[in-house]
DNA sequence: TTGTACGCGTTATCAT
DNA sequence: ATGATAACGCGTACAA
């Protein structure tokens, strides 16, 4: 469709101008040091030549490829897709590109992305995928933060999980509740979602609030899920008949089964069931009733790791010593409908 | 945290092992010519320096980066993230490398991306934003192949939403409907989505069949569909009171919304209501019931674009010319909750 | 089978 | 202010 000419390079412009490369070189890099007159005579020869710059070359000529790697675990998953909009969006404000990998959580795949990613020369990784252990990631001979996820011995940035619970938990206590439910997942210390259940726990047990904490598998799969959800939702009808019952579920997914299982028995959410989710994802707003949570500052997260691998760059470029940085970002209670004073 | 020593380059292990950098250069593309007494050599020197290849340097003397440039309109909506997703899953079978930009449908961005990733010598270039007109992105010297999108001057790859309405109304009519409804915006031929308005109008006439067409702005943001769709429920309610109604909605999204309104409005959905979503996202099995829908088989959508663009990218290398290619995917129907027989 | 020499397109250093 | 020349790390004729 296109006339497949060879590119137009510097040498190109040169003979065209009578100039030298340097000069040509000079008027991208050091504009100040060219005369207004020369610098049109390259403005124009590039007009005329059609000249498109050859970053690869650049690269390789001053090693700056201005790469930042990522390995997502999945984007189904509308968190991780948000987090990677909010990341690759910081290139208007920061001129990094992203080259984007999925893992799958599969720990294989994932040393071989970054050694593909190395092999581009990348100048940080951002890892969002739960593997490898921050330990292995140290190695690395660049500047590596990870989000939402371990990170002693790499930089990283979590949502303040902890503060989150409290919020939530708070929020149930405030339009008091006869017992109060937390459901999540049995996690360890590492996981940054396992302070959200310490938040709970910490809330009801400084307020002697009575509390019924569920913490098992929860399944994989909407089916199981579901079915999971079904027998929690026929234990709290036994258990605390007429009660009032404040619920803090791990996150808005499970949260949403939650609440349709209720209303669909109900058909309608009685007043004695109060559900908090945490997230504020997209399901949150579109669910039958806009469902109460927590909400997580997606573009701060992404700015602030951006910040970081920024900083961290620059360092080691000057070759200074890099400190490690763990950011913690706050999130905000979004009070909806799926509490009821 | 590690020694930041210089890179390993041929150099170095070519003066290690007393051979020549072509002949470590061979090692790697063409071994068959290496003694296997000699490979092991070189292998053994690989291990003690601890070589890591340079492909940026590789590109600049071979001029395959084996990158491919991705812009995407958003990644908030889920439709994009799933796609984007099943593109840079291909990576495993491919190995082309993925430099993604998201354009938030702002067409001034999207032409810088262009150049950006043009810079970096991408070997092709999947659009799936809106913007530019495909008749501008032929001008580009490289393969592009368009998801989803009008595509007249370049190759594109889309659902075959046309079979897909037609799926959508047959159903809606095999369970026997009073009054057959759609809703959608008003598009264009040039929108693949208008094909689906196409695929029920033709049902419709072919068979018939009494139908009430809404085409009409459907609002940004949520509040404001919220707002429209309450509006066209009432209309139904009204008009259409008692009467069996058979509604194709646009996608799962609205259609989610519509439901929503209704269940909440009666508790439960009446069995004088059926809908049809369209696109099989994951809001259509979150929904207070699983909501009928047509699935839309998104990593046909991904393989074919990439079966397409690296078909193109062959052509390109041997100077053959290129046939624009269109293919079309066929999506099928999932029969769930919201249809009554 | 292995080595020499040059090219890929740009930047950096040192002159002038 | 401008130019000559040597890098950057690798691939590839061509020669041996």
């Amino acid at each position: 469709m296109e006339n497949k000419k060879k590119k137009v390079t510097f040498s190109d412009i040169a003979e065209y101008t009578h100039f030298s490369k340097t000069t040509i070189s000079r008027y991208f890099n050091h504009p100040e040091t060219v005369t207004d007159e020369n610098k049109k005579i390259i403005e124009e020869a590039l007009q005329a030549l059609d000249y498109h710059e050859n970053k690869l070359a650049k690269v390789l000529a001053n090693g700056k490829t201005e790469f930042i790697g990522i390995i997502v675990p999945n984007l189904s998953m509308h968190y991780y897709a948000e987090l990677l909009s909010q990341i690759i969006s910081t290139y208007d404000t920061f001129g990094y590109k992203f080259l984007v990998f999925e893992s799958q959580n599969d720990q294989a795949k994932e040393l071989q992305y970054i050694d593909e990613l190395m092999a581009y020369n990348i100048e940080g990784l951002i890892m969002i995928s739960h593997f490898p252990h921050s330990e292995v990631l140290s190695h690395y001979p660049i500047p590596i933060v990870t989000i939402e996820r371990e990170s002693q011995y790499v930089s990283g940035v979590t949502t303040n999980n902890y503060s989150g619970a409290l919020l939530a938990t708070k929020h149930l206590m405030d339009i008091n509740n006869d017992i109060y439910i937390h459901i999540n997942s049995k996690l360890t210390e590492n996981n940054p979602d396992y302070y959200r259940t310490k938040g709970f726990l910490d809330q009801c047990q400084t307020n002697n609030l009575p509390y019924d904490l569920r913490l098992q598998d929860l399944g994989n799969g909407f089916e199981e899920m579901n079915a999971i959800y079904t027998s929690l939702f026929e234990d709290f009808e036994r258990l605390y008949k007429g009660k009032r019952k404040g619920i803090f579920v791990c996150n808005d997914t499970h949260a949403n089964i939650l609440l349709n299982i209720i209303y669909r028995h109900y058909g309608h959410l009685p007043h004695d069931y109060n559900i908090v989710g945490f997230d504020d994802s997209s399901i949150s707003r579109e669910a039958i009733i806009p469902i109460t949570t927590i909400h997580q500052d997606i573009k701060g997260l992404a700015i602030g790791a951006m910040e970081i691998i920024i900083k961290e760059i620059e360092a080691t470029k000057q070759n200074k010593v890099v400190q490690h940085t763990y950011q913690r970002v706050e999130p905000t209670l979004m009070i909806r409908k799926t509490t009821h004073q």
